[in-house]
DNA sequence: ACCTCTTTAAGAATAATTCTTATTTACATA
DNA sequence: TATGTAAATAAGAATTATTCTTAAAGAGGT
């Protein structure tokens, strides 16, 4: 139950097809790509190198912050982890590689899956057909989590 | 007829605006603001403040990159204009802050604007709604443009 | 024209990410 | 199971993108 929601992958058959994309790509399974994969495929917000170096320093004390971006770009490159799109300068993760759409607090910063079907479901515009070729097409909502709107109430009424 | 693509708002009726907003907002009305403004207005890429410095650059030899971002920062503050997102390290922007959409080449880096007004008229997952408040959704589409498609295909061929 | 507060230019500083190099490690093969 | 070799890592230097500091210049009200 204390299971992060996660389609119905679950994280030993992510850790399993992992294994095999980096033996088919002639990657080495080193200490350090498996321990950054499964911190970021176990997390459910969607991490920056820095906090995911953070939270691996604990277990790996001697992993250098270069390691961990050197890492996501490797695995970014192959598929196996996503750079997602935000206004930010710091750059943030997922091992979530199946369709799905973020929604982003503006306040927090904080970002959520979600799906939506009917919307992947929809053809884009003729316009754009004419553009070249698709590769996917994702929604991003933004607006204010209900956290924040409690904390940003209390801070009115003070 | 060499005017740039834009709804049905002139260039002209832009500044008009830009200028009372500022005016409203208690920003003074600076040869610099002016000139970022208009040739962030003009532009039909989406420009990184760096090119938008060096386009500048070029009729006013003074002007600071320092000031290219503070300027930058301040209008998307004002709602003025807004940063892009993109998985790119160099921040994006644009003045166009009518409700639009996203097309990125993933070769070239080359975003345009596309309108989707059945997407628009949409609404979002039910759960979504329970999330917190909306302020806006957007569409990203990612792929290759017809020019870089071309270019790769001669690669091929060599 | 003058005052006051804001904005700017220049260069220093910081933040995020990448590079360089010596050392270590994975893993194919003996 | 030991060994060679190319790939990967740690550490720290370097680079890139952006922001800060400070003195000078400018906007807009009086």
């Amino acid at each position: 139950m204390s299971e992060k929601k996660r389609g119905n992958t679950s994280l030993q058959q992510m850790m399993e097809s992992f294994e095999e994309a980096c033996r088919s790509a002639d990657l080495k399974l080193t200490h350090q790509r498996l321990e950054i994969y499964r911190e970021l495929a176990t997390a459910t917000d969607h991490p920056c190198a820095e906090t995911l170096h953070r939270r691996l320093l604990k277990h790996m004390p001697t992993l250098s912050l270069d390691t961990v971006y050197r890492t996501l770009a490797t695995f970014a490159q192959h598929h196996l982890v996503k750079k997602v799109q935000t206004v930010d300068s710091q750059a943030r993760f997922e091992a979530e590689m199946s369709q799905h759409h973020h929604v982003i607090c503006d306040s927090c910063k904080e970002i959520m899956d979600f799906q939506w079907g009917s919307f992947d479901a929809f053809s884009v515009p003729g316009d754009i057909e004419q553009w070249g070729s698709i590769t996917n097409k994702n929604v991003t909502i933004h607006g204010t989590c209900r956290k924040c709107q409690a904390t940003q109430q209390e801070v009115k009424q003070t």
